[in-house]
DNA sequence: AAGTTAAATAAACACTGTATATATACAGTG
DNA sequence: CACTGTATATATACAGTGTTTATTTAACTT
């Protein structure tokens, strides 16, 4: 038999392509993403993935826009549950919201942000509007603490960084360079931590040491720069 | 021929492997790092590198290992040009060859704190003295500032945060924990700016957009918040 | 019913890390 | 000097990888 019947196939076999290669990297680590395996474990042959993906690096591509989605659907969540609280709270909430999804994803977090996949180098045209949309939300955030008159943005730039002009000139953004600013800090802040904590830099086992309260405090810090420590 | 004359062979095989790594892995990226080609440009086969290295794995871990001292060494040495330098000055310093050492390096950046490698995991046991080493660089600058009494402790930790007296437990220090949570807390920021800048997640292209002003600003803010503003 | 297209397979290529067995240059000893 | 043992390399082989090619056939179109 060369081609199946219908019936006997994958309904959804992009999608059965992708949830087998999620489960794999969860289970084996993302680096050993093999579309053999995903083959052998949906039961076809390997060269029929690439009736849905033209190449193992454009499903990881896949793979990580669907990450980057996933991450963003919980930073909006944060806020949307969120009624009636103080900027800082949003701050906060977001930051959290950060943290515990890429504590849950961690493979995928790695994949959004390291380099586990060799020679993979991730298409910026396709990643980077993925990347802006997750970052809008915490701009969003510190836009409206700023429109509140709230952020302390006094002394805070004597010009605007390049690399901050760069990305409102990529993505967009009215209001104060500083907003975007302060929204790039928090978030190497944040990545900074999860990083070294998700690789285990900050003990020998990942999960043997809680850097909950640690990042706590840190987070508390941000805010007290921004002025939004009442939280 | 089985076993070439002496004079023939390379006189520190070990070293001219981890030479060979290293040149490879910059030219073509970590994660194409390759027995085979690394035999074949010393003219010898891959079995060979196993009377040197007992597997992949531990060429990968030599490679860290020397990475961290590199990294070390340049730690020390901004350290050790400065003559009569502030506090402030002295962390400025560290910052800077820090991020220095990250740029001239990338893929040896990567190498430590990303998974460059497939399947590969370092060995804490190994890796870990050596990262503290150069973790204490940092703290040595901070204590000195704290014994001076700059250092701005006040209402920073209400307790010790589990993370840091798992590692003051682990690698001994005498002195004020907020120290060490100043230490964590910069170096989680400046390897969050690097990480994000190496890997390109503040631009389209990694050396398209200069970051170094958006990084001065952020160290600014970190003297700003531990009391060592005065440079 | 015939022709076309799409989706799978089978086989092969050039790689990879690694294990095993084998050959030989060199060092140490009688 | 001759003999032996060890260290260091090779040769070969295995199981795995991503990818390319040609082939087959189910399903759709006219």
């Amino acid at each position: 038999m060369v081609r199946p019947k219908q019936k006997e196939q994958h309904p959804d076999l992009e999608n059965a392509i992708k949830e087998v290669a999620r489960s794999q990297m969860i289970e084996n680590g993302s680096a050993s993403l093999s579309l053999r395996a995903i083959a052998r474990a949906l039961k076809i042959t390997a060269p029929a993935i690439y009736n849905y993906f033209p190449s193992r690096d454009d499903l990881v591509t896949a793979l990580i826009v669907d990450a980057y989605n996933s991450l963003g659907d919980a930073l909006r969540l944060s806020q949307a549950s969120l009624q009636k609280a103080s900027d800082g709270e949003r701050v906060f909430a977001s930051a959290r919201a950060y943290r515990n999804w890429a504590l849950a994803h961690p493979e995928e977090y790695n994949l959004i942000f390291g380099t586990p996949i060799p020679n993979y180098h991730a298409p910026m045209e396709i990643t980077g509007p993925a990347a802006a949309g997750n970052m809008s939300v915490l701009i969003g955030v510190l836009h409206n603490a700023w429109q509140d008159g709230v952020l302390k943005t006094e002394g805070v730039l004597r010009s605007t960084p390049n690399m901050i002009q760069a990305w409102i000139n990529k993505f967009g953004y009215e209001g104060d360079p500083v907003v975007v600013q302060f929204a790039m800090a928090s978030w190497s802040q944040i990545h900074g931590m999860l990083s070294l904590e998700i690789n285990g830099h900050f003990a020998a086992v990942p999960d043997d040491v809680d850097v909950d309260d640690f990042f706590e405090v840190e987070i508390r810090a941000m805010l007290t720069r921004m002025g939004l420590e009442g939280e």
